[in-house]
DNA sequence: GCCATATAGTATGGCACCGTACTATATGTC
DNA sequence: GACATATAGTACGGTGCCATACTATATGGC
Protein backbone atom coordinates (compact mmCIF):
# COMPACT_ATOMS: atom_id res chain seq x y z
CA UNK A 1 0.00 0.00 0.00
CA UNK A 2 3.09 2.22 -0.07
CA UNK A 3 5.11 3.56 -3.04
CA UNK A 4 8.68 2.56 -4.26
CA UNK A 5 10.06 6.37 -3.07
CA UNK A 6 7.82 5.74 0.56
CA UNK A 7 9.62 2.18 0.64
CA UNK A 8 13.04 3.28 0.49
CA UNK A 9 12.23 6.58 3.15
CA UNK A 10 11.10 4.31 5.89
CA UNK A 11 14.32 2.10 4.98
CA UNK A 12 16.51 5.04 5.28
CA UNK A 13 14.56 6.21 8.31
CA UNK A 14 15.03 2.60 9.90
CA UNK A 15 18.77 2.78 9.00
CA UNK A 16 19.25 6.33 10.59
CA UNK A 17 17.06 4.33 13.69
CA UNK A 18 14.61 7.16 13.50
CA UNK A 19 10.98 5.88 14.94
CA UNK A 20 7.86 5.44 12.39
CA UNK A 21 5.71 7.30 14.53
CA UNK A 22 3.59 9.44 12.09
CA UNK A 23 5.92 8.70 9.18
CA UNK A 24 4.46 5.58 7.78
CA UNK A 25 0.97 6.67 8.06
CA UNK A 26 1.35 10.14 6.29
CA UNK A 27 3.01 8.07 3.68
CA UNK A 28 0.04 6.36 3.53
CA UNK A 29 -2.15 9.17 3.21
CA UNK A 30 -0.13 10.28 0.12
CA UNK A 31 0.21 6.56 -1.03
CA UNK A 32 -3.71 6.37 -1.29
CA UNK A 33 -4.40 10.07 -3.09
CA UNK A 34 -1.49 9.12 -5.60
CA UNK A 35 -3.56 5.47 -6.21
CA UNK A 36 -6.86 7.47 -6.20
CA UNK A 37 -5.53 9.97 -8.85
CA UNK A 38 -3.95 6.80 -10.67
CA UNK A 39 -7.10 5.66 -10.84
CA UNK A 40 -8.96 8.26 -11.83
CA UNK A 41 -6.68 9.25 -14.11
CA UNK A 42 -7.14 5.55 -15.93
CA UNK A 43 -10.85 6.05 -16.29
CA UNK A 44 -10.70 9.17 -17.84
CA UNK A 45 -7.71 8.90 -20.10
CA UNK A 46 -9.82 6.78 -22.92
CA UNK A 47 -12.13 9.71 -23.48
CA UNK A 48 -9.20 11.57 -23.96
CA UNK A 49 -9.76 13.29 -21.09
CA UNK A 50 -7.48 14.16 -17.95
CA UNK A 51 -8.92 15.14 -14.44
CA UNK A 52 -8.02 19.24 -15.38
CA UNK A 53 -10.12 18.85 -18.19
CA UNK A 54 -12.80 17.10 -16.48
CA UNK A 55 -13.43 20.08 -14.58
CA UNK A 56 -13.76 22.33 -16.77
CA UNK A 57 -16.02 20.04 -18.51
CA UNK A 58 -18.34 19.98 -15.15
CA UNK A 59 -17.85 23.57 -14.54
CA UNK A 60 -19.55 24.41 -18.33
CA UNK A 61 -21.95 22.00 -18.00
CA UNK A 62 -25.07 23.52 -18.72
CA UNK A 63 -24.29 27.04 -19.28
CA UNK A 64 -25.05 27.79 -22.67
CA UNK A 65 -23.89 31.40 -21.85
CA UNK A 66 -20.75 29.58 -21.44
CA UNK A 67 -17.75 31.16 -18.59
CA UNK A 68 -14.73 32.95 -19.23
CA UNK A 69 -11.19 31.10 -19.36
CA UNK A 70 -11.00 33.87 -16.10
CA UNK A 71 -13.63 32.40 -14.42
CA UNK A 72 -12.74 28.80 -15.22
CA UNK A 73 -9.32 29.58 -13.77
CA UNK A 74 -10.95 31.00 -10.69
CA UNK A 75 -13.57 28.16 -10.16
CA UNK A 76 -11.45 25.41 -11.11
CA UNK A 77 -8.11 27.04 -8.72
CA UNK A 78 -5.67 27.12 -11.48
CA UNK A 79 -3.72 29.51 -13.25
CA UNK A 80 -5.33 31.40 -16.57
CA UNK A 81 -2.66 30.19 -18.15
CA UNK A 82 -2.93 26.96 -17.35
CA UNK A 83 -6.67 26.72 -18.54
CA UNK A 84 -5.32 28.07 -22.08
CA UNK A 85 -3.54 24.90 -22.30
CA UNK A 86 -6.64 22.94 -21.23
CA UNK A 87 -8.58 24.55 -23.24
CA UNK A 88 -6.50 24.13 -26.15
CA UNK A 89 -6.61 20.78 -25.92
CA UNK A 90 -10.28 20.28 -25.10
CA UNK A 91 -11.19 22.78 -28.54
CA UNK A 92 -8.73 20.36 -30.09
CA UNK A 93 -10.68 17.55 -29.28
CA UNK A 94 -14.30 18.76 -30.39
CA UNK A 95 -15.27 18.88 -26.69
CA UNK A 96 -15.67 23.36 -26.70
CA UNK A 97 -15.57 25.91 -28.35
CA UNK A 98 -14.19 29.40 -27.70
CA UNK A 99 -16.31 32.39 -29.33
CA UNK A 100 -15.59 36.04 -29.15
CA UNK A 101 -17.06 38.14 -26.54
CA UNK A 102 -19.33 40.57 -27.60
CA UNK A 103 -19.85 43.22 -24.85
CA UNK A 104 -16.24 43.51 -23.84
CA UNK A 105 -14.02 42.15 -26.48
CA UNK A 106 -10.73 41.36 -24.30
CA UNK A 107 -13.17 38.59 -23.31
CA UNK A 108 -13.80 34.99 -24.49
CA UNK A 109 -16.95 32.73 -23.63
CA UNK A 110 -16.04 28.99 -24.03
CA UNK A 111 -19.11 26.96 -24.57
CA UNK A 112 -19.48 22.57 -24.70
CA UNK A 113 -20.42 21.01 -27.97
CA UNK A 114 -22.92 18.33 -27.77
CA UNK A 115 -20.41 15.90 -27.43
CA UNK A 116 -19.04 18.10 -24.31
CA UNK A 117 -22.61 18.28 -22.73
CA UNK A 118 -22.96 14.56 -23.05
CA UNK A 119 -19.57 13.61 -21.60
CA UNK A 120 -20.40 16.10 -18.56
CA UNK A 121 -23.77 14.55 -18.12
CA UNK A 122 -22.52 11.03 -18.13
CA UNK A 123 -19.01 11.01 -16.83
CA UNK A 124 -19.87 12.83 -13.73
CA UNK A 125 -22.54 10.53 -12.58
CA UNK A 126 -20.07 8.32 -13.18
CA UNK A 127 -17.38 9.93 -11.23
CA UNK A 128 -18.79 10.25 -8.12
CA UNK A 129 -20.64 7.26 -8.08
CA UNK A 130 -16.92 5.25 -8.11
CA UNK A 131 -15.69 8.01 -5.66
CA UNK A 132 -19.36 6.91 -3.45
CA UNK A 133 -17.74 2.95 -3.99
CA UNK A 134 -13.99 3.69 -2.35
CA UNK A 135 -15.92 4.51 0.51
CA UNK A 136 -18.43 0.88 0.47
CA UNK A 137 -18.54 -0.41 3.66
CA UNK A 138 -18.06 3.11 5.86
CA UNK A 139 -21.00 4.04 8.08
CA UNK A 140 -21.41 7.21 9.85
CA UNK A 141 -19.47 7.17 12.51
CA UNK A 142 -16.41 6.05 10.54
CA UNK A 143 -16.73 9.13 7.85
CA UNK A 144 -17.05 11.20 11.23
CA UNK A 145 -13.93 9.81 12.45
CA UNK A 146 -11.85 9.48 9.07
CA UNK A 147 -13.22 13.58 8.68
CA UNK A 148 -12.36 14.67 11.91
CA UNK A 149 -8.75 12.76 11.93
CA UNK A 150 -7.98 14.79 8.52
CA UNK A 151 -8.92 17.77 10.16
CA UNK A 152 -7.00 17.20 12.79
CA UNK A 153 -3.87 16.68 10.39
CA UNK A 154 -4.87 19.73 8.16
CA UNK A 155 -4.36 22.13 11.49
CA UNK A 156 -0.79 20.73 12.01
CA UNK A 157 0.38 21.87 8.69
CA UNK A 158 2.45 25.20 7.93
CA UNK A 159 -0.73 27.64 7.74
CA UNK A 160 1.41 30.08 5.33
CA UNK A 161 1.33 26.81 3.02
CA UNK A 162 -1.70 25.81 3.55
CA UNK A 163 -4.30 28.35 1.82
CA UNK A 164 -2.78 27.31 -1.68
CA UNK A 165 -5.16 27.15 -4.60
CA UNK A 166 -6.42 29.99 -4.01
CA UNK A 167 -4.71 31.20 -6.91
CA UNK A 168 -4.72 35.25 -5.27
CA UNK A 169 -2.06 34.91 -2.96
CA UNK A 170 -1.41 38.45 -3.65
CA UNK A 171 2.18 38.40 -1.89
CA UNK A 172 3.43 41.58 0.26
CA UNK B 1 -10.11 22.24 3.62
CA UNK B 2 -10.56 22.27 0.21
CA UNK B 3 -9.28 23.02 -3.18
CA UNK B 4 -11.76 25.07 -5.69
CA UNK B 5 -12.02 22.58 -7.79
CA UNK B 6 -13.56 20.36 -5.24
CA UNK B 7 -15.84 23.03 -3.89
CA UNK B 8 -17.05 23.08 -7.69
CA UNK B 9 -17.37 19.39 -7.57
CA UNK B 10 -19.64 19.25 -4.53
CA UNK B 11 -21.50 22.27 -6.05
CA UNK B 12 -22.13 20.48 -8.82
CA UNK B 13 -22.87 17.23 -7.18
CA UNK B 14 -25.35 19.49 -4.69
CA UNK B 15 -26.84 20.76 -8.22
CA UNK B 16 -27.75 17.57 -9.50
CA UNK B 17 -29.14 16.13 -6.03
CA UNK B 18 -26.47 13.77 -5.38
CA UNK B 19 -25.60 12.25 -1.66
CA UNK B 20 -22.55 13.86 -0.45
CA UNK B 21 -21.58 9.96 1.28
CA UNK B 22 -17.99 9.78 0.68
CA UNK B 23 -17.62 11.88 -1.84
CA UNK B 24 -16.70 14.88 0.46
CA UNK B 25 -14.29 12.49 2.43
CA UNK B 26 -12.30 11.80 -0.34
CA UNK B 27 -11.99 15.02 -1.77
CA UNK B 28 -10.24 15.77 1.85
CA UNK B 29 -8.41 12.62 1.45
CA UNK B 30 -6.70 14.32 -1.94
CA UNK B 31 -6.67 18.05 -1.05
CA UNK B 32 -4.94 16.69 2.44
CA UNK B 33 -2.31 14.92 0.21
CA UNK B 34 -2.24 17.78 -2.57
CA UNK B 35 -1.43 20.30 0.87
CA UNK B 36 1.26 18.34 2.10
CA UNK B 37 2.83 18.01 -0.98
CA UNK B 38 2.78 21.87 -1.53
CA UNK B 39 4.71 22.08 2.01
CA UNK B 40 6.74 19.89 1.48
CA UNK B 41 7.78 21.66 -1.92
CA UNK B 42 7.88 24.90 -0.44
CA UNK B 43 10.53 23.16 1.77
CA UNK B 44 12.36 21.68 -0.43
CA UNK B 45 12.47 24.71 -3.13
CA UNK B 46 14.81 27.31 -1.43
CA UNK B 47 17.40 24.35 -2.00
CA UNK B 48 16.61 23.88 -5.14
CA UNK B 49 15.42 20.70 -4.83
CA UNK B 50 11.82 19.17 -5.29
CA UNK B 51 10.48 15.77 -3.91
CA UNK B 52 11.48 13.52 -6.56
CA UNK B 53 15.48 15.19 -6.24
CA UNK B 54 15.16 14.91 -2.72
CA UNK B 55 14.31 11.19 -2.84
CA UNK B 56 17.58 10.31 -5.09
CA UNK B 57 19.68 12.41 -2.94
CA UNK B 58 18.67 10.08 0.15
CA UNK B 59 19.12 7.46 -2.24
CA UNK B 60 22.08 8.18 -2.71
CA UNK B 61 23.33 9.16 0.70
CA UNK B 62 26.33 7.34 2.28
CA UNK B 63 26.75 5.27 -0.63
CA UNK B 64 30.43 6.43 -1.91
CA UNK B 65 29.77 3.26 -4.80
CA UNK B 66 26.52 5.18 -6.18
CA UNK B 67 24.01 4.02 -7.86
CA UNK B 68 23.25 3.43 -12.12
CA UNK B 69 20.33 5.58 -12.72
CA UNK B 70 18.68 2.29 -13.50
CA UNK B 71 18.51 0.87 -9.50
CA UNK B 72 17.69 4.91 -8.86
CA UNK B 73 14.34 4.59 -11.79
CA UNK B 74 13.47 1.13 -9.36
CA UNK B 75 14.06 2.70 -6.14
CA UNK B 76 12.19 5.65 -6.50
CA UNK B 77 9.50 4.32 -8.57
CA UNK B 78 9.84 6.02 -11.98
CA UNK B 79 10.91 5.46 -15.36
CA UNK B 80 14.65 5.98 -16.29
CA UNK B 81 13.47 8.95 -18.56
CA UNK B 82 12.48 10.76 -15.43
CA UNK B 83 16.10 9.86 -13.82
CA UNK B 84 17.72 11.60 -16.43
CA UNK B 85 15.99 14.89 -16.18
CA UNK B 86 16.08 14.78 -11.91
CA UNK B 87 20.18 13.74 -12.61
CA UNK B 88 20.48 16.68 -15.14
CA UNK B 89 19.07 19.42 -13.12
CA UNK B 90 21.17 17.65 -10.03
CA UNK B 91 24.52 17.33 -11.25
CA UNK B 92 23.74 20.78 -12.91
CA UNK B 93 23.51 22.19 -9.17
CA UNK B 94 26.03 20.29 -8.18
CA UNK B 95 24.45 18.08 -6.26
CA UNK B 96 25.95 14.66 -7.48
CA UNK B 97 28.14 14.11 -10.60
CA UNK B 98 27.71 10.92 -13.28
CA UNK B 99 31.24 9.20 -13.47
CA UNK B 100 31.53 6.27 -15.94
CA UNK B 101 30.86 2.85 -15.26
CA UNK B 102 34.29 0.75 -15.17
CA UNK B 103 32.75 -3.08 -15.43
CA UNK B 104 29.87 -2.62 -17.87
CA UNK B 105 30.84 0.76 -19.87
CA UNK B 106 26.47 0.61 -20.36
CA UNK B 107 26.18 1.84 -17.04
CA UNK B 108 26.99 5.29 -15.02
CA UNK B 109 27.73 5.22 -11.27
CA UNK B 110 26.07 8.49 -10.21
CA UNK B 111 27.80 9.64 -6.67
CA UNK B 112 26.71 12.94 -4.40
CA UNK B 113 28.95 15.36 -4.10
CA UNK B 114 29.94 16.98 -0.52
CA UNK B 115 27.58 19.10 -1.24
CA UNK B 116 24.64 16.46 -1.82
CA UNK B 117 26.03 14.57 1.38
CA UNK B 118 25.45 17.93 3.07
CA UNK B 119 22.29 18.36 1.74
CA UNK B 120 20.68 14.62 2.18
CA UNK B 121 22.04 14.57 5.48
CA UNK B 122 20.37 17.62 6.85
CA UNK B 123 17.32 17.41 4.93
CA UNK B 124 16.67 14.23 5.65
CA UNK B 125 16.34 14.50 9.09
CA UNK B 126 14.36 18.29 8.59
CA UNK B 127 11.70 16.21 6.20
CA UNK B 128 10.84 13.38 8.86
CA UNK B 129 10.98 15.35 11.67
CA UNK B 130 8.12 17.67 10.22
CA UNK B 131 6.04 14.71 9.20
CA UNK B 132 6.32 13.95 12.67
CA UNK B 133 4.64 17.19 13.68
CA UNK B 134 2.40 16.79 11.46
CA UNK B 135 1.12 13.81 13.81
CA UNK B 136 1.20 15.51 16.98
CA UNK B 137 -1.41 15.18 18.91
CA UNK B 138 -2.30 11.74 17.84
CA UNK B 139 -1.75 8.65 20.27
CA UNK B 140 -1.30 5.31 18.92
CA UNK B 141 -5.18 4.29 18.79
CA UNK B 142 -5.80 7.51 17.09
CA UNK B 143 -2.80 6.50 14.49
CA UNK B 144 -4.34 2.73 14.26
CA UNK B 145 -7.50 3.65 13.64
CA UNK B 146 -6.28 6.21 10.58
CA UNK B 147 -4.09 3.19 8.89
CA UNK B 148 -7.52 1.25 9.05
CA UNK B 149 -9.84 3.25 7.85
CA UNK B 150 -6.92 3.95 4.88
CA UNK B 151 -6.74 0.60 4.23
CA UNK B 152 -9.96 0.19 3.43
CA UNK B 153 -10.48 2.45 1.26
CA UNK B 154 -7.15 1.21 -0.64
CA UNK B 155 -9.25 -2.31 -0.70
CA UNK B 156 -11.90 -0.41 -2.81
CA UNK B 157 -9.63 0.43 -5.19
CA UNK B 158 -9.68 -0.97 -8.22
CA UNK B 159 -6.89 -3.35 -8.21
CA UNK B 160 -5.68 -3.44 -12.23
CA UNK B 161 -4.61 0.01 -11.72
CA UNK B 162 -3.77 0.19 -7.44
CA UNK B 163 -0.49 -1.34 -8.50
CA UNK B 164 1.21 1.29 -10.19
CA UNK B 165 4.66 2.74 -9.53
CA UNK B 166 5.96 -0.93 -9.74
CA UNK B 167 7.58 0.90 -12.58
CA UNK B 168 7.07 -3.10 -14.63
CA UNK B 169 3.64 -3.13 -15.04
CA UNK B 170 4.22 -6.54 -17.37
CA UNK B 171 1.47 -6.48 -19.28
CA UNK B 172 -0.33 -9.44 -21.19
C1' DG C 1 -10.11 63.27 -25.27
C1' DC C 2 -5.68 61.44 -23.18
C1' DC C 3 -2.99 58.79 -20.46
C1' DA C 4 -1.99 55.62 -16.49
C1' DT C 5 -3.57 51.54 -14.90
C1' DA C 6 -6.11 47.32 -14.64
C1' DT C 7 -7.82 43.26 -16.78
C1' DA C 8 -8.42 39.25 -20.38
C1' DG C 9 -6.14 35.99 -22.84
C1' DT C 10 -2.05 33.98 -24.64
C1' DA C 11 2.92 32.90 -25.38
C1' DT C 12 7.10 31.30 -23.56
C1' DG C 13 9.94 28.69 -20.82
C1' DG C 14 10.51 25.81 -16.77
C1' DC C 15 9.54 21.40 -14.03
C1' DA C 16 8.28 16.51 -13.17
C1' DC C 17 6.31 13.00 -14.99
C1' DC C 18 5.16 9.60 -18.93
C1' DG C 19 5.69 6.58 -23.37
C1' DT C 20 8.38 5.63 -27.17
C1' DA C 21 12.35 5.39 -29.89
C1' DC C 22 17.19 5.50 -30.41
C1' DT C 23 22.41 4.31 -29.49
C1' DA C 24 25.86 1.79 -27.22
C1' DT C 25 27.16 -2.15 -24.88
C1' DA C 26 26.61 -6.88 -23.11
C1' DT C 27 25.21 -11.68 -23.48
C1' DG C 28 23.56 -16.15 -25.03
C1' DT C 29 23.24 -19.27 -29.05
C1' DC C 30 24.74 -21.39 -32.75
C1' DG D 1 33.34 -15.37 -33.86
C1' DA D 2 28.73 -13.59 -35.67
C1' DC D 3 24.25 -12.44 -34.75
C1' DA D 4 19.75 -11.97 -32.29
C1' DT D 5 18.33 -10.19 -28.18
C1' DA D 6 18.42 -7.82 -23.83
C1' DT D 7 19.82 -3.99 -21.13
C1' DA D 8 21.65 0.95 -19.88
C1' DG D 9 21.15 5.52 -20.68
C1' DT D 10 19.34 9.29 -23.23
C1' DA D 11 16.54 12.06 -26.60
C1' DC D 12 12.20 13.59 -28.00
C1' DG D 13 7.56 14.80 -27.71
C1' DG D 14 3.37 15.13 -24.85
C1' DT D 15 0.71 16.56 -20.44
C1' DG D 16 -0.48 19.49 -16.58
C1' DC D 17 1.04 22.70 -13.78
C1' DC D 18 3.54 27.27 -12.66
C1' DA D 19 5.63 32.22 -13.11
C1' DT D 20 6.55 35.78 -16.03
C1' DA D 21 6.02 38.67 -19.85
C1' DC D 22 3.46 40.31 -23.66
C1' DT D 23 -0.78 42.23 -26.52
C1' DA D 24 -5.31 43.92 -26.78
C1' DT D 25 -9.01 46.08 -24.65
C1' DA D 26 -11.39 48.61 -20.91
C1' DT D 27 -11.70 52.17 -17.37
C1' DG D 28 -10.88 56.05 -14.22
C1' DG D 29 -8.81 60.69 -13.41
C1' DC D 30 -7.76 64.84 -15.19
Amino acid sequence: MLEQKHLALLDEAKRRGQPETGLRLCLEILALSSAIDRDCAARLAPHQLSEGKFVLLFLLHDRPEGLSPHELAERAGVTRATITGLLDGLERDGFLARHAGLEDRRKVSVRLSAKGQAAARVLFDEHTKWIATLFAGFNADDRQMFGDLLRRVWQNLDPTVTQASAQAAEPG
